[in-house]
DNA sequence: CTGCACCTTCCCGCCATGGGAAGATCAAGC
DNA sequence: GCTTGATCTTCCCATGGCGGGAAGGTGCAG
């Protein structure tokens, strides 16, 4: 099938399945007229990569779990490492992100939001410094 | 002060304050040699965009919170607005990372990690498209 | 004067795309 | 056969927020 169906089939933007071919991760057929020439297999692959990538993981991380998907003698251990790793660097980034939030809401929720000067967000970014003057 | 004094002050490395500059964010004095002269109010910003960063505002946020913060004719609600909508942002995504998150810690924990090839991930991670066979 | 620390600008790389231009090709209608 | 429009191709540029490193100027101490 052409690449229009591929995207219909893998609901992927074109786009994407050429950047994935780019980077090695598909390797369609071509038609002599240079067309893309997306087999089911090729269809399954971006199916897998678009539900990795949905998780998250990194084009490297699928690299490595696309060709463990394929290999029959994989040990589980290998896929369970990646998404190992992957779950607690999502697990740090939720933490810092939730670090911003507690600031951010507290710091809201305290700024009265109105036509006055007065901010205690600003308050909060001002750094403890002092001022001084100009050269 | 040169830059290094500069650096040691806001605490961000040399690359960034360079970087702040080019895109308007501060401008320091030169001296004749071309150095940058940071005065005490540059260095007071940049903390403040050092801060900022670290709540994850983006640096078009810092221009406007930067510019707020210079304005003592300000209204808070403009800097609550900015806030907020950081803040929603920072929610979603901290919501989608918990989805991620919540999806992979089951299948983590449900990997047996060991030599065989069986794999709840992989299997999570195959579409459901029947396969077929090759054009 | 030598050496070294410091400063400058400039350009490339990251990551995973999205946008859009320029040009070939295909399929349908006339 | 010709035109039109949809589809396809490759190519380059942009995003955000930096980091690395090269090439070259400057300041200062010994």
């Amino acid at each position: 099938m052409n690449i229009k169906d591929a995207v219909g089939r893998a609901n992927l933007p074109a786009k994407i399945i050429h950047y994935y071919e780019d980077v090695g991760l598909i390797r369609p057929l071509r038609d002599p007229n240079g067309y893309r020439v997306s087999r089911d297999s090729d269809v399954h692959k971006l199916g897998f990569l678009g539900r990795a990538r949905a998780l998250g993981f990194t084009i490297k991380d699928c690299r490595v779990l696309l060709s463990l998907y394929e290999d029959k003698a994989r040990a589980s251990a290998d896929v369970k490492d990646i998404a190992q790793r992957h779950l607690d660097q999502i697990t740090q980034k939720i933490n810092a992100l939730q670090a911003m939030q507690d600031t951010l809401s507290h710091l809201v929720t305290t700024c009265h939001g109105d036509t006055r000067p007065e901010c205690p967000i600003l308050a909060d970014l001002a750094p403890a410094i002092p001022s001084g003057q100009n050269r």
